[in-house]
DNA sequence: TAGGCCATCTGGTCCT
DNA sequence: AGGACCAGATGGCCTA
């Protein structure tokens, strides 16, 4: 885990995100999200194959897209490729063939669907982690958590909390406890190597 | 400038 | 057959 920054000096007004605030690209992704309902239920009515019937768009061709050089993503979509006569070699004019096929629109089309739905699907999921920093133990000004952190803090926290249920102590001492004498159990190992408790002396227990 | 983090696109695989 | 899920590739942004 890298370094969590923070600083016990830092002015209040900096600019340093905390976790618990708005993400400043949340409205944004909000309106990302609508949009991408709106396109999901556009492409629903587009049924990229449906529109073009159930005939293959490529008959008499099985892509081999594994074969294919990778280009890069996102900027090659085949269409913008010459046709250069410079290549005479079989296997490099059966891949710019094929990379002709996936320019085709049909292909384009549910490509695009499907990246939408890729989109959508990621969007949930950073929604998830939105919630789960929201329920892990953090600095006041500590920097918002990358997703393997909060992960990492979850499970931390979880095995802490878990601990302080079997032990039947109350939190705060149990907490401050274990701050006073350190880690001397081994069980502790799973969370504190987040600084767990660290954290925790943050919370207001009452 | 290098490294970390992230969003996005993409093709393959699995599932319904 | 089509959607969900996954991992790899890539490029942008930010920070030390």
């Amino acid at each position: 885990m890298e370094d969590v920054f923070f600083d016990f000096e830092q002015d209040p007004t900096t600019n340093f995100a905390f976790w618990g605030q708005m993400d400043p690209n949340f409205q944004f992704q909000n309106q990302l999200d609508t949009l991408l309902l709106d396109c999901t239920t556009v492409s629903g009515q587009l049924s990229p194959w449906s529109s073009f019937g159930s005939q293959s768009v490529f008959p008499d061709e099985q892509l081999t897209l594994t074969d294919l050089d990778s280009q890069s993503p996102g900027h090659d979509d085949g269409g913008t490729e010459a046709d250069s006569s410079s290549a005479d070699e079989p296997a490099e004019i059966s891949k710019r063939r094929a990379r002709r096929m996936l320019a085709h629109p049909p292909y384009k089309i549910q490509r695009h669907a499907a990246n939408i739905r890729e989109r959508k699907r990621m969007l949930s999921i950073n929604s998830a982690f939105e919630e789960l920093r929201c329920h892990v133990p953090t600095f006041p000004y500590e920097k918002r958590l990358s997703k393997i952190d909060t992960l990492r803090l979850a499970i931390a926290y979880i095995a802490l909390l878990r601990e302080i249920l079997m032990s039947g102590c109350d939190p705060k001492s149990y907490v401050d406890e274990c701050m006073k004498n350190g880690y001397k159990n081994q069980t502790n190992a799973i969370w504190n190597t987040s600084d767990l408790t660290a954290r925790l002396s943050w919370i207001k227990w009452d």
